[in-house]
DNA sequence: CACGGAAGTTGACGCCGTCAACATCGAGGA
DNA sequence: TCCTCGATGTTGACGGCGTCAACTTCCGTG
């Protein structure tokens, strides 16, 4: 526990800290999730005092609500990485339909890949945020959010799509491969089911998913 | 804080600690989630020094593992209650479809009116818990999961849900009333969503799931 | 070149979970 | 009847946590 990463320094100033300690924040909460992310741990592998980190944030937990937001920002990353792979030939309408699948999986990449950031992506947010600012801002205009928006769009436009079902959509839909994402991470599901079963209900959920969202009833 | 709820008791043995520290656990768990059941505090309001629940729990852990558990069954019992209300007159397809319904309905119920109790109930797993007891048992056993699992039978039997979409069905089902229910209750969709739009796309979400449950293709 | 403020340090406080050692009490055998 | 012994509580202490006040170091600017 607590080994140092870095070399002790050798000026009495860090140089850059802030960055410093939000590196060390981040490799925390992916290798332990949020509960991980401990100031003085923080403090201890940057090689620096507790309260040096009190010139940089505020408490410690905006240095947690910090690396929360980088950690969303990483999840975007990982669905836009997927939506991008899907080839963009071919009917309209399956190419919509396959860039919708391709972020929900991008989504479940993430939460498996680096369960710990995910998880701290989604825990309470600490700090209040003012208002207008970026971070105070709703989770509807975050990029994730907008991102799948714009994927409903493009389904409902290539006529995949009934439009008296458009509206929530991206609630419901997100709700479904958020709550198949926790409940198989953290969640009941976790420690319990093999690989290969999870596997199956992961195609199964987004199958049910595509299904409701496209149905032409 | 710290406010003694009983008056200081008289003999030297309180006689039944175990079951005070619980129903004091759990009161903390509805009021502040997971994260206040706090050993010290909890002991505070029994009137009993902190050290005395070692001799009920082996650690705190276990302690919030306990009502972790107690709060599972309030859930299946809020379902169960949801469930039972629906009139079993009428088309049986109709009411398998309205018995499903409702226990989505009852599930999120719970995590509105119980936000504390509901987080609590899905907190990571504190403890390891041997393999054959009750608690160390497949999520999949579970009062609440089994019941889901009834429900979609019967709509099913009722032949509103083609037998291809039975497997699996359970789990998809439950993480996108889960996912719904964590987005809006601790998730980022609690604070910058106003109540009526969250009435909204919380109906759209179980229509949604319905649709593509019991869609005829 | 001095000097003022930004950026680190030390030491302390109260909170937490936990342990070891001690105190109290009630049930059951001598 | 009394004695004892195990179950159940208590006290005091430890280390770890977040945080504050007071002090120190160093760099950029006038």
């Amino acid at each position: 526990m607590g080994t140092p990463k870095t070399a002790p320094r050798t000026s009495y100033h860090h140089g850059d800290l802030r960055n410093a300690l939000m590196d060390s924040a981040v490799e925390l909460a992916r290798l332990g999730g949020p509960a991980a992310v401990v100031l003085r741990e923080v403090a201890r592998r940057v090689g620096v005092s507790a309260t040096a980190a009190y010139r940089h944030f505020s408490a410690a937990d905006e240095l947690v609500d910090e690396v929360k937001h980088a950690a969303l920002a990483k999840l975007a990353e990982s669905i836009e990485r997927a939506v991008e792979a899907v080839p963009a030939d071919g009917d309209p309408g399956d190419v919509a339909v396959a860039r919708l699948r391709a972020s929900a999986e991008g989504y479940l990449d993430f939460a498996f890949n680096e369960t710990g950031l995910f998880q701290t992506a989604f825990c309470r947010e600490e700090m209040e945020h003012p208002e207008g600012t970026e971070k105070g801002r709703p989770f509807a205009e975050s990029a994730a959010f907008q991102m799948f928006s714009g994927l409903l769009d493009e389904v409902l436009a290539a006529g995949r799509m009934a439009p008296q079902w458009r509206d929530g959509a991206e609630i419901a839909g997100w709700s479904m491969v958020h709550g198949f994402a926790v409940l198989t991470t953290d969640g009941p599901l976790g420690r319990h089911v093999p690989d290969e079963a999870k596997a199956f209900i992961r195609q199964r959920t987004i199958d049910l998913l595509l299904r409701g969202l496209t149905a032409t009833d």
